[in-house]
DNA sequence: TTTTCCTAATAGTCTGACCAGTCTGATAGG
DNA sequence: CCTATCAGACTGGTCAGACTATTAGGAAAA
């Protein structure tokens, strides 16, 4: 029975040795030092220390101790973006995250799509509407977006939304699943659809914006949990 | 002395049980088992599991086993992600996801930052202005925006900036590099810094939107050109 | 048939030990 | 006095066995 959880003893290891490095050596104590002044087993320190290193921000070395990295910020950056699994994101950030995103992202899609574009996104909207399995709804809810996203003709906002296409799937799988938020949040999807073709851009937006906060009235208690652990829970069922 | 390092055994279970996942429950033999098949030890092969967890690939339930997780639509995501330096992603498509995504970003770190983030993003800043390096001070650049993303508390928006990180680093190249942009825009830093530790988001806004948009007044013809290239030039020089 | 409870299996953790490097300082030889 | 060497005390990494908490599933009782 560890006094702290491995979390804890991380941000208070961070904390305490990493942030305020005032020691040029970057030395840290033994992890058989540590391990005994937190009352916790070496191997459980072993574990946590293990976590600070995949994130870059200490370097254990055989024979010798460990020693806080300075992390030269290229570093940190990427591995914001590599740890994401780890991060325990929530349906509450995702949410905060994409209404700004995909606002903007709709607002030029319905100023710049093509035709091409459109039919595509047509083929996506159908194939949602036609799908009986969960995973299948999900899978072209997410091509939808990504067409939205590819709309713009903007590469970059291709690669921002990539970027968040894993969460938005687990999110999608759990709003899919329920009942309530899949009769309110389907019809948007042609209002989107409608405003694009439309190439009315506010219209897009309004459509855009109630369709993402469809989730803060229908999450509830899911809505401040890990999005992994609430997709998995979703999955078993 | 372990038959096998720990990333020759991790990608031995890889090959073994996560590409061919052909089992429909997902389940990997037990941490038992598995170690005795490889002559490890537990613990040793505990610690390649934990690896494995990192990245997404694999999931211990207590009670229960190791879970191999599909991989969703992560897949699609990366190729996203990785054909992006193939894209021609120019300072105009960059200027343009970057304007909303981080005004909405530096607004919410107005709102949120705490006394840590706040005496990072200091840290930042000074190393920014004493960097006499064109390499050293766009490091330090990244990493300012990187701590605003941070200061969001949002880890979602850490990972969208994350995302655009490396793109972001070439287009600051170009400006660094370039006398009457880093005249207009350096002051600004202190601005934004400035209004975010006096909670003002508004302001933050302000400041982010002007610092956002020296670059459509500087950049001229190399406005439009792939911003790869711009960045090669500039390593040149 | 339904509910309850017990058993077996799991991951996670602890303890104490050992191994292979690495540093330090005392000592022996110049 | 200086230098080379070597023993000892560290370090992180690994091991083996025992214990805990949690879970699934089946047996027993209602």
């Amino acid at each position: 029975m560890p006094a702290y959880s491995q979390d804890e003893l991380a941000s208070e290891l961070t904390n305490k040795y990493i942030l305020n490095d005032q020691s040029s050596s970057g030395m840290m104590p033994s992890a058989r030092i540590l391990a005994e002044k937190y009352g916790v087993s070496r191997l459980f320190l072993r574990e946590v220390l293990a976590g600070l290193q995949r994130q870059g921000l200490v370097k254990a070395v055989p024979g010798r101790g460990v020693f806080v990295r300075k992390p030269h910020m290229l570093d940190t950056a990427k591995n914001v973006h590599t740890t994401l699994r780890q991060s325990a994101a929530t349906a509450r950030h995702l949410i905060e995250a994409r209404i700004n995103i995909e606002e903007q992202t709709v607002r030029l899609a319905a100023l710049r799509a093509t035709d091409e574009d459109i039919a595509q996104l047509e083929v996506a909207l159908k194939s949602f509407d036609d799908a009986t399995e969960l995973l299948a709804r999900a899978k072209s809810d997410i091509a939808f977006h990504s067409l939205i996203a590819k709309a713009t003709q903007n590469p970059v906002l291709q690669v921002v939304f990539g970027s968040i296409t894993t969460l938005t799937f687990e999110i999608m799988l759990r709003s899919l699943a329920d009942a309530k938020t899949m009769a309110q949040g389907a019809p948007l999807h042609h209002s989107i659809l409608q405003a694009i073709k439309a190439k009315d851009p506010d219209k897009a937006v309004a459509a855009m914006c109630k369709h993402l906060h469809i989730a803060e009235d229908t999450y509830e208690s899911d809505f401040d949990i890990p999005l992994s652990d609430v997709a998995d829970r979703v999955i078993k069922q």
